[in-house]
DNA sequence: ATTTCTATTTATAAGAA
DNA sequence: TTTCTTATAAATAGAAA
């Protein structure tokens, strides 16, 4: 019946290239398709294989999006790691002369300091760097060694830093 | 000149149930596959649409695999630093320029340096917390932020908690 | 745990809503 | 930001290596 033009709506997807896109609009569109796709893959592996996984994502609109799947237990965990948090306070670490004000110029000057080390390892890093030929993160960090899983740990906490930054307004 | 048997290696991709794979071997399968699918796809979101995004994945075997897909994020180099550090005690790969007594020197100085920083940090970074408003964990749960945080200190903590069984020592 | 090989199943780029 | 549609690009189940 249509021979001409009511047979075909769209040109059917397209290949492209990996690259950034530059088209705000388009990004925008693209982000919101594949984080979808994303996380259902994730959720298929979640149940597929019964393991659990943590997927978090910064949209372009610096929205935060997450992927937990599995459930058991949320609450359990949090408190615990509450419970842990909470001794902070018994420390006492919070006298009536140290201001707010003054621990996030500590902050600054530590993250400061923090920084400088960081550059110092990097370089260090970079010699080693060369005959690398995975991409570290897909490596399993099963036989690291306790100074690294010191290491890794505190990529976390790093992270978990700027999340707090970005979110709550500290510092 | 094979019409019977020659022709097909493989019947193809099936169709499958998303449900938990019951055999052992080929959940193994399964899980390889897909997981580096959901890296790939999660690389690729990153790239295109020029996003921060993190993975943290335990696999069957309890092994933990994680995609940090961005540029200069502190993670990446770090761990970048680990892998690099491992290949080289491995592979002997550093030239005449630097003696491997004096790249473990510079590890160990930057391995301290970084503990103090860490731990300073993590004081300070918990006073700015307490003191901005109360626990930032007992925000309305109708706080996107509060809740992706709170999801996010669990992954840590499941994380820490995994460390821990595998007998490291990780506080 | 990762990878090869195909037939199929899925995911998606575009365009528009 | 998510959804709808269609034609096409990609991922992948199953069997083995």
């Amino acid at each position: 019946m249509n021979t001409i033009n009511q047979r075909k709506k769209t040109m059917g997807r397209k290949k492209i290239e990996i690259k950034k896109v530059e088209k705000e609009a388009n990004k925008q569109v693209t982000f919101s398709k594949r984080r979808s796709g994303l996380f259902k893959k994730a959720c298929e592996l979640c149940i597929l294989c019964d393991v659990h996984l943590d997927i978090i994502v910064f949209s372009p609109a610096d929205k935060i999006f997450r992927c937990g799947c599995s459930q058991p237990s949320t609450d359990a965990v949090l408190k615990s790691y509450i419970r842990g948090t909470t001794e902070f306070e018994d420390q006492q670490l919070m006298g009536d002369s140290l201001i707010y004000e003054e621990y996030n110029k500590e902050y600054e000057e530590a993250l400061k300091v923090l920084q400088m080390e960081k550059k110092k390892l990097a370089d260090i890093e970079n010699l080693a760097r060369v005959s690398k030929r995975g991409a570290w993160w897909n490596d399993s960090i099963d036989d690291m060694n306790g100074e690294e899983l010191e290491y890794f740990m505190m990529s976390i906490f790093e992270l978990k830093k700027n999340l707090l930054k970005k979110n709550m307004n500290i510092s």
